[in-house]
DNA sequence: AAAATTATTATGTGCATACATAATAACATG
DNA sequence: CATGTTATTATGTATGCACATAATAATTTT
């Protein structure tokens, strides 16, 4: 075989695993035992037991053995869209516009997200992505200016906030959610849209170590659908 | 240190990218030489490397080394959930109602993405799933019968179709999308909601090799949130 | 100078070995 | 019989080595 072994190896794992013939939640062969059986050293089915076990599918545990998963739940990966990348990729031509950008104090739930103290203001920005001149998505962002002064002296109208932040604090960690919301009036507004359309939301917030940074809410026009794998 | 060298290695070159001391794009130093620095064998660094590379931190080429990649797209990793796993967490009780389950022929859309030859029928099942006897999702399922004929006699009221198929077919691989719709008149009624609410919604078609197994839509109670980390 | 050939280099992979560690089973002890 | 102690076992990790491979750089040939 010119193929690499620990691929291969995982790749007839997941097979049997498929085929049924190890069943659900059943103890499957000892790393000692598959590596006689396939030829190869025991480090190899190892690596290939770890990506099995990374993505979910078995449960390996010391003494325990590997076993199936008894609760198959696949994960979907899929990558955070950078909007300009996004309208890029459907042909279009991306462009942004900054509707409003200041220091105000922010409402309890962002205050408390970005664990921002009470009385403390915090930068507000609101921007309008669009592709070929038609609304994409609307943004809202607050930052936190404790962890990340120089926002306020960036030019936002030229590099959009989130690209900047991209450039300044890459390799944030975060988390996001996905909802679903009725347009209200300033949405649909900006989104060129009807009150009440049915809008796609994603939420994120991200911090680095215990600085936090930034959390957003980017309401997507009707219609669009993010799509992945599993 | 007690700890396991492949991962505090990772952690370390981790810091040493989100510190900028490695900036976006550049080229940082060779396994052989950061093996030598931390003390450790050549393929302890590449393990370390490599799970950066996995989570899409650095890009790495033969020969031409590894670099800290310079568009820093995080990956959000969640789990589908399993609706009765995801009302169960809400400490509230799981159940479900078939509200209908017949057999016809599916409309192009469908057919195309099950590849169900033209004239052929294919099992159409509409589930509600409750949380406490309330409605918490709408499913509309379509299941290839000529793959999976033994849904045709599965006890459906008892089991759901989802669960019914993760036990008989597991670990199929499949895509999904998320998306929002206005609920219509048929959504509105299954969810106990008004017309127009923004309703999220998953679509997600799964396979096995080349046999396709069943697409389905679900409709989420307005207000529900997907959550995930980066 | 353009094109084809060869060397170099950094990562990719596999193997044998050794030892660590968590979970369990077997045993002994009060 | 309950409980604490000691094997046993399968996976987890690290290492040194060898060789494969892709991409680039250097060289030669046309």
């Amino acid at each position: 075989m010119t193929v690499i072994s620990h691929q291969s190896i995982r790749q007839a794992l997941l097979g049997r695993i498929q085929s049924g013939e190890w069943a659900l939640g059943s103890r499957i062969p000892g790393e000692t035992d598959l590596a006689t059986e396939y030829g190869c050293a025991r480090t190899t089915v190892n690596r290939a037991l770890q990506a099995l076990a990374d993505e979910g599918l078995v449960v390996r545990k010391r003494k325990g053995g590997t076993r199936v998963c008894h609760m198959p739940v696949r994960q979907a990966k899929f990558e955070i869209p950078i909007l300009r990348e996004q309208v890029g990729a459907a042909g279009c031509d991306y462009s942004h516009r900054l509707v409003s950008n200041k220091l105000k104090l922010p409402p309890p739930p962002v205050r408390s997200r970005l664990h921002i103290p009470a009385g403390e203001k915090a930068a507000h920005m609101q921007t309008i992505h669009y592709a070929d001149s038609r609304p994409f998505a609307y943004e809202e962002r607050w930052v936190n200016t404790q962890t990340v002064p120089e926002i306020l002296t960036a030019p936002l109208d030229i590099i959009s906030a989130n690209e900047w932040l991209v450039k300044t604090v890459p390799f944030s960690s975060g988390d996001v959610a996905f909802s679903a919301v009725n347009a209200n009036e300033k949405i649909a507004t900006a989104l060129e849209t009807n009150v009440g359309a049915a809008i796609f939301v994603i939420d994120r917030t991200t911090w680095l170590d215990d600085a936090f940074i930034t959390t957003m809410t980017l309401y997507y026009k009707e219609g669009y659908k993010l799509h992945s794998q599993l």
